[in-house]
DNA sequence: CCGATGGTTGACAACGCTGTCCACGAACGA
DNA sequence: TCGTTCGTGGACAGCGTTGTCAACCATCGG
């Protein structure tokens, strides 16, 4: 058992680094061979290597990817990735599938969480620039990415997720937010509801606003109308879903059915509705793990987060692998997860 | 609108990033100077400044942290974070948890996922030790960590989460599976049962070992007695869980009452119990969303993840700060939530 | 008027590493 | 025998930045 104090052994309280030079010198070759060792480069006696690896395991040395860097000047190996919040799944979902992809090409991730806020998700991509990032992936908190354009002029590819970028035209991976949300008042109004509300996220959200464009175009291609009272957009807290179902369900002409923007609120929903008699039909945004569990099973529109991640990164390594050809726009399609919340009649 | 491809303006393919050469010559100062500027030293004549900055902004010039951080030698700015999987719910808490933490102290947090793979945890390691990362956060996959002796000595914190490391002593945050099972046994015993099955993940893996000896002692300490016919270790997806369920079940002597080791287990053993006639009392150590919401609601044994990735943050970051005091175990206590599916009579 | 003071600026080296180029000795063919 | 090649190893510069030290100019007190 070795027994280390945190801060090392006993009394040396931080012993600087060795480096290449330390190990050429015990190794009685010079610093070049020691690099040619590391690099794994030919052209090193093999009774040389030996000692020089040797050295290297007596003093533990590790090579520094700074200096390295800075002296190649090309790739850093690792990838930046800006989100709304690592915590949550959705988002968590993402990452996985980008450090996975990053994994295959031999890249680290960085993660930052902007928490919807356009300065931190700015802070976090100029900071990830300064790593010098190979590439970039940013889940848009704003509308303004200007502050891109040197770093795009400078050779390092960026791809947004989820959402557009605002001003500056570039690789886009989305989900097809319009499509989901009018297929989703479609099913409803197949079941024969007339009174389809719609719960969204912020408007200034940009796939809040799409979806509720989506809730829009459903309802008036299922003739049933389009009317501003029946939707309600902004809510985030428990609380507030559930006084707006209640203003909903009050109403002089109630909603039967209700259309949830995203997985939170969608979770929201269902526990406010978990008390009550009367339960309007529901089909959530977004699928979420145990929605197949709960009583009813919850009707979703689903979009995966991987797929979303992977389509992403891929893109990136395209670029870094220098496709050159013209920004692209992806948009990934959901699909309607029939589970019974859904598919109560009017 | 600004358009950009995504390889830069034009026609150009990549151009060289500026450099505080560049910039000084483009401002008519010295590169020194120029570094005053952007390190915000004090002794620059507001109108060099200005200058500096205009220059700054025209060639979107941003500091090489790389060549900063080899001529400082001291702090990357950055902590490695090694875990399972940072898809797992689980850990995307922890993720955040410990990025908030980093944040508040101007850290980025480089993550990987081992996915118990003692190799890669060993690789994700070591490669963020040569990246010089400030400190290092570890779910240990393996038992064997004594590749991190230098990176100790050499003055680099580590601190383990969730499990502890085979073979070095160091910093450690767990949590109280021991007791959280026995406690989750006593439970299911003070309502009549006398059948407690438990279902937990691989045995080698150290929380699973330990939430097996926290049920024996449960057991015992009830006075019911360990039967090793009770205990199923191993099952990871939802067949096998199933199956272990219909075994308990259709025993000579049932079992009446089921403790499952994780989320994951005890996901797969609601749904695979759901359609089921006789359903047995379930707690399930891990709380997860919407145990609340199912039928009936999932009684647990509650841990927070944030919790968890804060206390070892904040020990790392004490580290830092020169706490050069023995290594610590700390552990976190857990609690029991009584939903319903545990307090059901035998 | 001179030296001292302080505010502003710059020259230079060095961080740890790798790419380039060259030196050396052994083995080879002419 | 001599020149050539090959296998091995090293000297050196420089990546972009910052710490050290010193120079410069204007102002000020004596």
């Amino acid at each position: 058992m070795t027994t280390l104090s945190p801060n090392g052994a006993a009394g040396a309280r931080k012993v600087r680094r060795a480096t290449m030079n330390d190990v050429a010198r015990l190794a009685g070759v010079s610093i070049k061979t020691v690099s040619r060792v590391v690099n794994d480069e030919a052209g090193v006696h093999p009774a040389t290597a030996e000692r020089v690896l040797a050295a290297i395991d007596q003093l533990g040395f590790r090579r520094n990817l700074s200096a390295r860097n800075l002296r190649r000047g090309s790739s850093t190996g690792t990838v930046g990735l800006v989100l709304e919040d690592v915590g949550n799944p959705f988002y968590s979902g993402v990452t996985r599938a980008v450090e996975e992809i990053a994994r295959l090409r031999g890249r680290q991730v960085i993660t930052g969480s902007s928490d919807e806020d356009p300065a931190r998700e700015r802070e976090l991509s100029l900071e990830f620039c300064s790593r010098r990032v190979d590439g970039l992936l940013i889940v848009p908190a704003g509308l303004q990415h200007g502050y891109l354009v040197p770093e795009m002029r400078a050779g390092t590819p960026v791809v947004f997720l989820d959402r557009p970028a605002g001003d500056v035209v570039a690789d886009t991976v989305l989900v097809d937010n319009i499509g989901g949300t009018a297929e989703a008042v479609a099913h409803l109004a197949s079941f024969g509801h007339r009174r389809i509300a719609f719960l969204g996220d912020a408007p200034d959200i940009f796939t809040a606003n799409e979806r509720l464009r989506g809730y829009r175009e459903g309802c008036l291609r299922a003739g049933i109308g389009y009317h501003e009272s029946l939707v309600v957009m902004g809510p985030h807290d428990e609380e507030s879903v559930r006084k707006a179902l209640q203003g909903l369900q009050n109403a002089a002409d109630p909603a039967t059915a209700v259309v949830t923007g995203n997985n939170r609120i969608t979770v929201h929903a269902v526990r406010a509705l978990a008390g009550s008699a009367v339960r309007p039909a529901l089909v959530g945004f977004d699928d979420f793990e145990l929605a197949d569990l709960l009583s009813p099973p919850v009707t979703v529109i689903a979009h995966d987060a991987s797929a979303l991640g992977k389509a992403a990164a891929d893109l990136l390594f395209a670029r870094l692998d220098g496709d050159g050809s013209p920004p692209r726009r992806v948009v990934l399609p959901v699909r309607l997860v029939a589970r019974g919340s859904g598919e109560v009649p009017a």
